[in-house]
DNA sequence: TCGAATGGTCAAGCTGCTTGACTACCTTTG
DNA sequence: CAAAGGTAGTCAAGCAGCTTGACCATTCGA
């Protein structure tokens, strides 16, 4: 494979990505959910399931815990998380998403499926159910890193 | 199509997306590119072919024409990117790549196809083939959006 | 030809990230 | 079971990249 074909598929790859992110984002906007920021989205993933410590989140971003932590500020102040006190280890502290956060997420849900629908129309939902196939085979394990 | 599936296709393609970036920009700079930013890279590929104005470059990467000034300052500082003036428009000038710009954007070019090949590797030639061409249909025609 | 639009830069400010330093708590080890 | 080192988190300061606002030079259009 030669890298001119390389390039394409990164080109077309990155595009599809960039757009995405643009359209998860303004939709949940859109949506009512001010101020929000893709990387916010991001740390959603994270928190969803039943919340984490700053260092975790901090991992999963890919950026130093500080960075993480003024990020937790934000959600704070937004309404999206708050800090409970760790079950287990009482220097740590859980970041739980807020009914608030956890509707901002659905909101998100819903985009993301519109946005994909509209591919639906244009690939047709085989070839977009084979595209999550193989990027889902050749997606790394590590931290999502979302800023470059 | 379920939202949880297009929520498992987004979050495998940003993943994707994600380290593709971070590959390249990491093997260019391991090449002996020192400070070169993934923003760059985005940069190149609009100025590649003929050379582009700061506003269309602007235009190109989704930000203000003075970010985009200040990311050719930084490209011509390190080398990489020289301004003409416009053979057409007094107002104008021309930003063009440097000898040290093509080889950069040819580093990138192998350091995309190394990547690629891990992926040939674990899908086959046949289906990353498929994916370049469904992604290529469902890419956007618009400015690249690089940060998120 | 003259007013409006365009290309580009300078300057100031903001935001999100980094490094460095520190406290509180956990864990390991003799 | 005490001491030493490691880990979770925050505070503080600094920096890089972007934004808005103002401005000049040149071009376009009525």
């Amino acid at each position: 494979m030669h890298n001119s074909e390389a390039m394409a598929l990164s080109a077309a790859l990155l595009a599809v990505a960039g757009e995405l992110t643009q359209r998860i984002n303004a939709g949940v906007v859109a949506r009512g959910f001010e101020g929000v920021r893709p990387a916010h989205g991001f740390a959603f993933t994270r928190l969803a399931p039943d919340g984490a410590t700053v260092t975790e989140l901090a991992v999963h971003l890919g950026v130093t815990k500080q960075a993480a932590s003024q990020l937790v500020d934000d959600l704070v102040r937004k309404g999206f998380a708050e800090r409970r006190p760790h079950p287990v280890d009482a220097r740590a502290r859980l970041v739980v998403l807020t009914e608030r956060g956890w509707a901002c997420t659905r909101a998100a849900e819903e985009v993301a499926g519109e946005v994909v629908q509209e591919w639906v129309g244009v690939i047709g939902e085989g070839e977009v159910r084979a595209l999550r196939d193989r990027l889902g085979r050749i997606a790394p394990y590590g931290p999502i890193r979302p800023a470059w």
